[in-house]
DNA sequence: GCTTGGAATTGGAACGTTCCAGATTTAGCG
DNA sequence: CGCTAAATCTGGAACGTTCCAATTCCAAGC
């Protein structure tokens, strides 16, 4: 097997220099365009490929973006992972998707290869515990960086964060509750004291307190698991629920099922996300829907105004929830 | 700002020479412990972060492998691909992981691009339709890539095929069905046609024919939507399924419960994958399971393997699966 | 003190690209 | 036809590392 051909080669064939072939390779509008098309036919006849780590080597931009998850097997994560890799690979950038699994060590080590590899710019979401590490390394590398979903870097500006806005979602989802005839409403799942699910829980709580009615919740993890054994743990006057997650609402709502009551009548239920899952299950779950296709779009977008055209986004972004009321809290069949 | 450090500074910091510095980047261990710690210490003081594409000019080895899946929100695939990147990154390769969803001409261009990020191996779980394309790049750039859960290319050996025993499964399902007392089995889900549909439904049909009984299939999108449907479309005398995937039999049981049918007693469920969903959902799925997790733990040792001491993976092979009974098929509770 | 051989270190070349400054060609115009 | 400006093209130099062959260091043995 012979060595890999290089733009030399290619200068060779095409009877050029090998400046001009790097032109072609650049887009350049300063080659004429039979030249370009020589070239180009010359590539394809020898087989080359571009060589990313010399260019890069020249003049350090990647075309590759990092992206940290801090729970890859969540669909509401894997769903924002996809589509901000597939609206970057349409612009010509590729991303390296990694999971921290919740490990802020993992979660430096993964950054820490990512710089190492060259990437332009990196989207984090961070795992739970002291990203300062990561953290750090970025900002010593000098690399746009934005948090998204979860906020762990405190300083601001530095790493702009940009998520939904929980707060106005469970508030929203307290107020249906209530106008659906809700006597007791609980708050069920997240882990108490992180920001998420103070967040989340918090516009619950305003709402609560404005009723002048008494809050009652259970934290644990997000899982379909916790919410399943929820459902055994409520005060027999709760009659309704904003959970943390849709996953904890749809382990509520096997639960429900598993002890015979009948949801969206004895019993109503509000999820968080809008995962696919909430209208494919029975009965359908309300949801507060958080829009992460345009989300994972808008936060590409930025990242790639910021990388390119060095505008930096707005520090802190809030994007709007909705509500989607279905059957587990209106009773209505669809 | 200043430009970063590079070698030559630590090596002049350290009060040595590049080679040394080299060297201690690489392990080595032909290089006195006590310089060794004085090189990391200037590495430090300095800020030293490791340049890796000038390292992959110098010796092509990028510790990059490749990750093409078909669609990354199906949770089989996320698990997969979870695991196989935080296997490699614990031997310190990063993992490029890209959606392709299920669209083989974006496929192509992944591929393309990972290629020119210099991957050392890729692992391509491929989109239906026509994969020439991206295995032809492939085969050019003589990178060792593996076809995982699907195989498009037919050559032998070129891309060993690694994935699990389908029809074993269905075969293993269906009869326990039949033991359960199920007099009318269905195949529900899968588009026809396709090879992993038609290898899982092998299964299914050996012994519906061994049996002498009638096989009856419901062919369509392999998701939740297509199974809440499907229990509609079933004749009176189905009292059995054997599903393509956990998603559609997921789907069938919101379907029942819908329909308020009595799963596990009325009607006897098996799903495909054994997904995390299966124990927590009521009633429990029973399902296929494959093994993923150590899947794709083997996926990446026969890949290192591959990669560093060049030893070739068996062009095809087929992992075991195992049936988990549950309440949906045996109707007795956990 | 001198030799010896292994351990430790070193300088230079090479990798394939981009960038720059200049060189060459082409086109336009009097 | 000669001149100028614009359009195109080109030959180094540089990027930061690894590898190789060669050199220096050091301790042990005589």
């Amino acid at each position: 097997m012979t060595r890999r051909p290089t733009i030399l080669d290619v200068a060779a064939l095409a009877g050029v220099s090998k400046s001009t072939v790097s032109l072609v390779l650049q887009n350049s509008t300063q080659v004429k365009a039979e030249t370009r098309d020589a070239v180009r036919a010359a590539m394809i006849e020898i087989g080359y490929v571009y060589n990313r780590a010399a260019a890069q080597m020249r003049s350090p931009s990647a075309g590759l973006v990092g992206l940290v998850i801090n729970d890859l097997r969540n669909p509401f994560f894997t769903e924002f992972a996809t589509v901000l890799q597939m609206t970057l690979a349409a612009k010509g950038y590729a991303t390296v998707i990694a999971n921290s699994d919740e490990d802020a060590d993992l979660q430096a080590k993964l950054v820490g290869s990512m710089i190492e590899h060259g990437v332009s710019a990196l989207v984090v979401s961070p795992a739970y515990g002291d990203g300062g590490d990561a953290f750090d390394q970025i900002e010593r590398a000098g690399i746009p960086a934005m948090q998204v979903l979860r906020k762990t870097d405190p300083r601001t500006g530095l790493f702009p964060f940009s998520s939904f806005d929980y707060a106005a979602g469970s508030a929203r989802a307290t107020r249906h509750l209530m106008n659906q005839g809700a006597q007791r409403i609980a708050f069920v799942g997240g882990l108490e004291g992180r920001a998420i699910t103070e967040e989340r829980k918090s516009g619950y709580l305003a709402e609560i307190k404005r009723a002048g009615a008494e809050p009652f919740s259970l934290h644990g993890r997000s899982s379909r698991g916790f919410g399943l054994d929820a459902v055994d743990q409520l005060p027999d006057d709760v009659d309704a629920a904003v959970c943390f997650n849709d996953l904890v609402a749809l382990g509520m709502l096997s639960g429900f099922a598993r002890i015979g009551r009948n949801l969206g009548q004895d019993f109503r239920l509000v999820g968080f996300d809008d995962i696919e899952d909430c209208a494919q299950v029975w009965p359908q779950l309300s949801s507060v829907a958080c829009d992460i296709d345009g989300f994972a779009r808008a936060t590409a977008d930025g990242l790639l105004a910021w990388m390119r055209d060095g505008v930096t986004p707005p520090p802190e972004h809030r994007a709007p929830v909705e509500l989607i009321a279905r059957t587990s809290s209106t009773g209505r069949m669809p």
